[in-house]
DNA sequence: AAGAAGTGGGAACGCGCTTTCCCAGCCAGT
DNA sequence: ACTGGCTGGGAAAGCGCGTTCCCACTTCTT
């Protein structure tokens, strides 16, 4: 990757370096009309790009904002990937990429590559966990945070803070309502369902799923229902397809006793979940809503045409990303607190759509 | 951010800076071992980082890729970029990434602040566009690619070149057989189907498009069937959408009609309009496959658990992903043929894959 | 008309690292 | 014992740019 440089450019245009680079760049000082026009004619002939690691080197800060996601392919991190894509735009910063697959020693590995490109931010999307293996890994996770943010790094995490991070400068958590929306969700769900109420889970120690169950489980019991079993599996389509399995065995064989068969209400901790085991149980024979109802969570877009219509709860992916990348902007100054209000992110708030999933078998 | 820097490492070790970057990154001369167990030990007492920048400044080349998609929300890019991204893993690099809405002309930016970055590589996954109105912003982009090509940069484009695109050197194209897959689809689905076909196709020049939709032609005049009428409307869901409800005003009208309502398959070019125009039918009351049949392109993977079963060619996106950008990795040493061969990326394929979207009815 | 204030351009240093070149020791060879 | 080839470490020159300082020159003061 060699190019013309802007010593090239400003020999080219007859001028020193320092006069290019100010014309080339917005600089305090605006060099002659005549001079300007030179050199620009100088750079363009020559195709002139400017190295901008040399430029951050020089001015110490890179234009960079990391993005660490579990799978750029899940759906809710693609729907959060655009939103940081687009403020970054909006920032004129572009947006490096890092997936991980949601083990903290790797998310630490991430951190510690954003540092060395000087990442002016990182935004960290992938749930928290916070299981007993996870345990070392956190702590150096933690660790590297905390260092890149005292090195001045602003960093955002969506959901949870991580485990053990103690920096407060530059840190940023985008509360997303998990166990209050899921509450809700009971609620609204309990208001028309008679019948039990099952969970599917993701692993125990994953923070956003915990939120979820236990956010269901208090809307239970505020409505006086008696609380949901808990099936755990993993966070992904296949964990959902996994518990479905088992699920559709159990309603099978409740079915055959003489005792008129329960009627059975999923709550699957996220909308992934919920199609893995509304495929399990179809493939087991099962309908929804007639022999199941189903809900999910996040309302993914993609999914939005699944049929039979998916009950979820609608979250702002987008937006979420979106504001957790504008919490790591610059402030303007914090001078002015009307304008430094104005930088921080409004607060995420979902919605409990209710759909054919779970509308009660006439 | 500012961090420490190597000249402190060195400085806390009693040793030069060379001798410091020597130790802590792979240099052909190793230092002696005590030595070097100063060095390292002064380094992490340090929590030295690298600043990538300079060393990228140093060595000219960063270790970045740069990846540019229309929109990474859509499933279709998203697979893509998950290959990219395990791709890049491999050859220890970093992704860059860049969504332009599909305009050459943002795309010629992107490759730009990726040139200005001084990426090793780009790949462009997004589809190509010969439309008229695409013409200058096609020429500036093919201008800016060579320019980077020039300069030593690698890219790798998938499915088509860069329209007016010159550069020969490090200039890849992965190939996708979008022609020939729907040309197969095309003669698949009409041995199990004797009624009329109808394609859904992106807007005119989109390059991927026009490839299935010619392919899907010829393979139904190869089996002599009369070409499929074609519908064209935005390569998103909402414009498979769009064309659903003008089918399925169509279908209601033509059943109305005395005469037996013809049956219709329609082509989507791609599963997500293929999703689109199945939930526009379904919105008028219209049942799949009963009263038409329909088949998409991709078999994305989100949309596999949709009822009924979605008729579709399987493209191994993330392969495609991971070739493009194994295909911009630095070949060992063109002396070598076998092991320069081993570097060039594996040819894509597809698969045509029925299922219940499709199936005619009893 | 002489000095102050202001304007516009260049020289040079530094950002943090790699790498070439050089030099001081060390070994073996005759 | 003396020299030639190695080895392992340091000095220094960049990599491409931003920026501070400095200087020559113009324009406005009293």
């Amino acid at each position: 990757m060699a190019a013309s440089t802007l010593t090239e450019v400003a020999r080219l245009a007859g001028v020193s370096p320092a006069t290019a680079s100010r014309v080339l760049n917005g600089s305090a000082r605006k060099p002659g009309k005549d001079i300007a026009d030179r050199v620009r004619q100088a750079a363009d002939s020559l195709g002139y790009v400017p190295n901008a690691q040399a430029q951050g080197l020089a001015k110490s800060s890179s234009g960079l904002i990391g993005l660490i996601v579990h799978d750029i392919a899940d759906p809710y991190f693609a729907a959060i990937a655009r939103g940081v894509q687009e403020a970054a735009r909006e920032q004129r910063r572009m947006v490096l990429l890092a997936t991980t697959g949601g083990g903290p020693a790797e998310e630490k590995e991430a951190v510690a590559a954003f540092a060395a490109r000087r990442a002016d931010s990182i935004v960290i999307a992938g749930s928290r966990s916070c299981r007993d293996e996870d345990q070392d890994g956190n702590a150096e996770l933690a660790a590297e945070l905390d260092r890149y943010c005292r090195n001045g790094g602003r960093v955002a995490v969506v959901g949870h803070p991580v485990v053990g991070a103690t920096a407060s400068e530059g840190y940023h958590v985008v509360e997303v309502p998990n166990q209050e929306l899921a509450g809700r969700l009971a609620t609204e769900l309990a208001a028309g369902w008679d019948g039990d109420f099952v969970i599917v889970g993701g692993p125990e120690g994953l923070l956003t799923s915990d939120d979820r169950v236990r956010g269901f489980q208090d809307g239970l019991e505020r409505v006086g229902r008696r609380p949901a079993e808990v099936l755990r599996s993993a966070f992904n389509r296949s964990g959902g397809y996994e518990a479905g399995l088992q699920l559709a065995a159990r309603i099978k064989a409740a079915r055959s006793g003489e005792t008129a068969a329960p009627q059975l209400c999923i709550f699957a901790v996220n909308d992934v979940m919920a199609i893995g085991a509304a495929a399990a149980l179809r493939s087991e024979g099962l309908r929804i809503p007639r022999d199941a109802a189903i809900a999910g969570f996040d309302d993914i877009e993609t999914l939005r045409d699944f049929r039979p219509a998916l009950s979820t709860v609608r979250l702002p992916l987008e937006d979420i990303g979106r504001f957790a990348t504008r919490a790591t902007g610059r402030q303007p100054d914090t001078g002015n607190g009307e304008e430094g209000e104005s930088a921080s992110p409004g607060v995420i708030t979902g919605e409990v759509t209710l759909r054919r999933s779970t509308e009660a078998a006439a």
